[in-house]
This record gives structure tokens, C-alpha cells and sequence, in this order.
DNA sequence: CTGTATCCCTCTGGATACTG
DNA sequence: CAGTATCCAGAGGGATACAG
């Protein structure tokens, strides 16, 4: 039968959300899902996640100048993170003047296709969402004439 | 070949960044992974949607209860900022004391099964960002020993 | 060229008190 | 019960200057 069908996977997906909550939805829990996203949630990981799966090898300030408006500050933080979880590896070579390349690690190419799908979702939604919007601030205007 | 198989699979993965970067990088751009992210890059929206998903309707103090931490103010923000986005509907009993239940829509029920699988993803790498972390912190002992 | 250091401002989010 | 309003501390992040 169908309903049971979509009962279990209704089950499926509670207890894929259990394990993920790790039982209580504790901030400071193991919870992995959190920990993965605090590494993109921030306002430049993304950017430069997605820039550097473009190239193979990317030097400092090209990456710069193709991720518009990010700070020379912002930039080094965002890479160190990145770098600190394996995302990204960072070559040096002893020159001068000084000639620094970035690139995506295997770990970091992974999560580039996880961001790539979850980008294939947001494209299929956005209109759905964007009406959403509209709506809501439609509602928003007449409760505030009341 | 083999090379030229994974070579067309690096051109499918540069073409959809380039679609999804919208040519150039730039945070007001249309891009809407940013957008959807911005949705739940946030502190709560993540336990609030993967909570939601556990169950079919939920009061706003047993959500609360459920949600380890939150406050009521924070609580009401996240849900408003996921109502508006039509992820999350809201139901209003006219009663005394008020009642409120919560649900996923079925969008913010398309959103909870990505998010599944980036915690499939988190799931699967957790071990190798953790220690990569601990690379990290030993390289960075090592440079301020010097 | 590739950073680091400092200052400073904004925005997020917590605590608390009040309301229909 | 389910919020709203207000206040406030701390983190995030921009601008700028300096350094190896």
C-alpha cells in the first residue's frame, strides 16, 4: 500500500533527524551536520570554496580580485579556516617577492559537490520561495492598516 | 580514457559553479545558494527545521522544550524568518489560552532532506576534518615554538 | 606579494520585563 | 500560552596601516 510505503519512509527520515540531533538538539553537541556548517555558514567560505573548484591552483591575490568585495583581512581568516579543516591546502614557495597557492583538497572537492547540490535545490525553489515572500509581506502590510 | 571521463566530469562541475557564482562572485548577486543559506546559516533555523521535521505539528513551548537553549525571542524570530520564506506554515487558534502549532511546509520538508544529506556528508568526513584539526593545532605549536 | 595588527562599528542574539 | 519590547554584551567583519 502506498500510505505505508510513505509511513516508513516518514520513519526513515525521523530517525535520520534523531541521529543528527544526536538525541537532544543540543548546540553543543556532536552533532556533525553543525560543525560542517559552521565552516560555510560564515559570509566568505562559500565564495571561496566555489572560486578554488574552479581552478586547480590559485594564488592569493587572483583569488582576491575574483571573490568581489572580499577584504585582504577576510580573506586570509577564510582561507585559515578552511585550511585548518582540511578543506583547503596551502603551498608556499620561498620567493620574492613571495608566491602563495591555494587549492581544494579531496575533502574540500567533496564538500564542493555537497554545496553544488544543495545549489541545484535552491535553483529548483527560489521562485517557490520568493513567492513565499511576497506573500507574506502582503499579509504583513494589512495586519499593520488594522 | 579514463582521463578524458574525469575531465568532462571537472568541465560539468566548473560549468555549474560558474552558474551558481553568476559569472562573477558577488555577494548581492543573484546567486541562490547565498540566499537559501542565509535561511538557515543562522544559529537556530537548522534545529528548529530538523525538530519540525520530527513530528507533524508542534506548539511553540513544546518546540521550545525540544530545542535545547533557544530563547523565546529567538525562538519567534527564527520561526517568523522561516514562515516568510514559506518554509515553515504557522496555525493560529482563536482560543484562550492561545494556541499556535507549527509545521514544516512540504518546500521546508524538500529543505530538511537536503539537509539530511549534507549530514550524511558531515557524517562520513567528521573523522578526517577532526583530524586535520589536530594536524593543524600541532604545525601551529610548532611555528610559535620557533 | 602575502600577509599581520589595530581600531572600530554593526549586527546577532541573550536576558529580562511586559501583554493580549 | 505565545508572544512583543527593550536593553545590552560580544562576535563578525570592514578600513587602514604596517611588515617580511
Amino acid at each position: 500500500m502506498e500510505v505505508t510505503i510513505v509511513d516508513n519512509q516518514q520513519l526513515e527520515i525521523q530517525k535520520k533527524i534523531d541521529k543528527v540531533l544526536c538525541g537532544k538538539a543540543e548546540v553543543e553537541s556532536c552533532c556533525p551536520i553543525k560543525d560542517i556548517l559552521a565552516r560555510f555558514g560564515d559570509k566568505w567560505s562559500i565564495y571561496t570554496i566555489l572560486t578554488l573548484g574552479k581552478q586547480e591552483k590559485v594564488r592569493f591575490n587572483e583569488l582576491k580580485s575574483q571573490i568581489t568585495g572580499v577584504s585582504q583581512r577576510m580573506l586570509t581568516v577564510t582561507l585559515r579556516s578552511l585550511e585548518e579543516d582540511g578543506l583547503v591546502s596551502r603551498q608556499v614557495y620561498p620567493e620574492i617577492p613571495p608566491r602563495v597557492e591555494y587549492s581544494l583538497t579531496p575533502l574540500g572537492q567533496g564538500l564542493l559537490l555537497q554545496l553544488l547540490q544543495l545549489a541545484d535545490w535552491a535553483k529548483l525553489n527560489i521562485d517557490q520561495i520568493l513567492e513565499a515572500r511576497e506573500k507574506y509581506a502582503k499579509k504583513e502590510k494589512q495586519v499593520q492598516l488594522t
